[in-house]
DNA sequence: GAATATATGTATCAGTGATACATCTAGTAC
DNA sequence: GTACTAGATGTATCACTGATACATATATTC
């Protein structure tokens, strides 16, 4: 009967305590819950993972196969952009349909860990952002960009999943603020007057702040008086 | 000996359990270990807490009241957007230095969980969008982009402590990318300081010809040191 | 068939959150 | 001043957790 090769045994573990993280997502398991769910004991869990950190390793393993699976077909249009698009969507949607794996690999929060796994993703991105520099589409260096979208990205995936609540509207705007910012293809509605101001706001240290609002209030009066709007 | 008011021991219990958590940030810690620190039984600790929980949310509730201290006296510029930047820049900068109280408040991610007292600074932000709203300056709702500034601003503090490495210029690209999302204003690749100079040179009659001379030159100061091109 | 490596069970450990119960203390009422 | 009461704390114990030493079973190989 255990005739399997390959450790039959070490998949049934993985795939119970992946079902049990998907049945109470962010919350903490129990080996024993684990080895009863395949009907074994625990010393045999441990000497396939030697801990739990090892189980758990595993099956965030497993969960990004799922997830690379599901990605990798997404993102072949040739236009790294439209590439980082959808890979952005993919994110969101595998986080929202996998809160349980999702929360394993981007939701324990604390310094200096990230399970290895994550750099595979990580790793597209940086593929993706580097060929869109090389075509002289980003106006930031590619790492930064990666950094910048992998960041909005996960905030959003985890902020939906704590909220209960799928937010598509957000996503996306999250999305477009983030790729507007790498590609600086923002498209700004009051005019080149209207966004100086921004400008001029944010960098308030440039000039000091008396001389910025000065130049704040200029510019306001310009835009209300100016015929070239 | 024990005639003090007001309960010493929970506050201390707090205090405890305040240093246990700062001392390994995102890890669990043991109530025995706070009871120690204090000399002092569980008992004790679940006659004013109730549970482990109750603890947390009391520690939670502290470092609140430590965040939204640093932050209140930040946010009266008395122009909403502005006020926005620096809520933001305020956020990064407790959660850089308090990794420990800001894992509790965004670190723990499961659905359908936020704990009580993260709502407060979340009704300032929501205050702030409003105020911009009424003024005409967002492009979108209040609420999204209330929640657009959360999740940014949010999934770039928890980046920055994963990898325990603070990156302000990324905090600054996403707080701007958010901004310019809300508000409409994003840049174009020319930079709308350049366009600005050339409407405010079309246009020297509304302000005057040395006053326009002299908000060119700032506007070319601008367009020289500030980071956002 | 013997030897060996892999796989699994038994028994047990220390540490955890939690609680029932007894005890002590401080303040209040008479 | 004594008795009572409510809040605060200690003792003892619970079930459960991750982990491991040790023995045993199984299967593969020679």
């Amino acid at each position: 009967m255990t005739e399997r090769v390959g450790s039959d045994t070490r998949e049934r573990l993985i795939t119970a305590a992946a079902d049990l993280i998907a049945a109470s997502p962010g919350e903490d398991f129990s080996l024993r819950a684990v080895c009863d769910a395949v009907g074994v004991k625990m010393p045999t869990l441990y000497h396939f993972f030697g801990s739990k950190q090892g189980l758990i390793d595993a099956v965030i393993e497993h969960g990004f196969d799922l997830y690379l699976g599901e990605k990798a077909s997404m993102e072949n249009s040739g236009d790294p952009i439209q590439d980082i698009r959808a890979g952005w969507d993919a994110h969101v949607a595998f986080g929202l349909e996998n809160p349980g794996f999702y929360t394993l690999m981007y939701g324990k929060v604390r310094p200096g860990y990230s399970p290895a796994a994550q750099s595979r993703p990580s790793e597209i991105l940086r593929g993706l952002t580097a060929e869109a520099a090389k075509q002289g589409r980003l106006v930031v260096p590619s790492e930064q960009a990666a950094a910048h979208i992998l960041a909005a990205n996960i905030g959003v995936t985890l902020r939906q999943i704590i909220l209960a609540q799928a937010d598509q509207e957000l996503s996306r705007a999250m999305r477009e603020a983030t790729i507007a910012a790498i590609t600086g293809t923002g498209t700004s509605r009051g005019g080149p007057l209207a966004a100086a101001i921004e400008v001029a706001a944010a960098n308030a240290d440039v000039l000091g702040p008396s001389e910025t609002q000065l130049l704040i209030e200029w510019l306001s009066r310009l835009n209300r008086s100016s015929s070239i709007s």
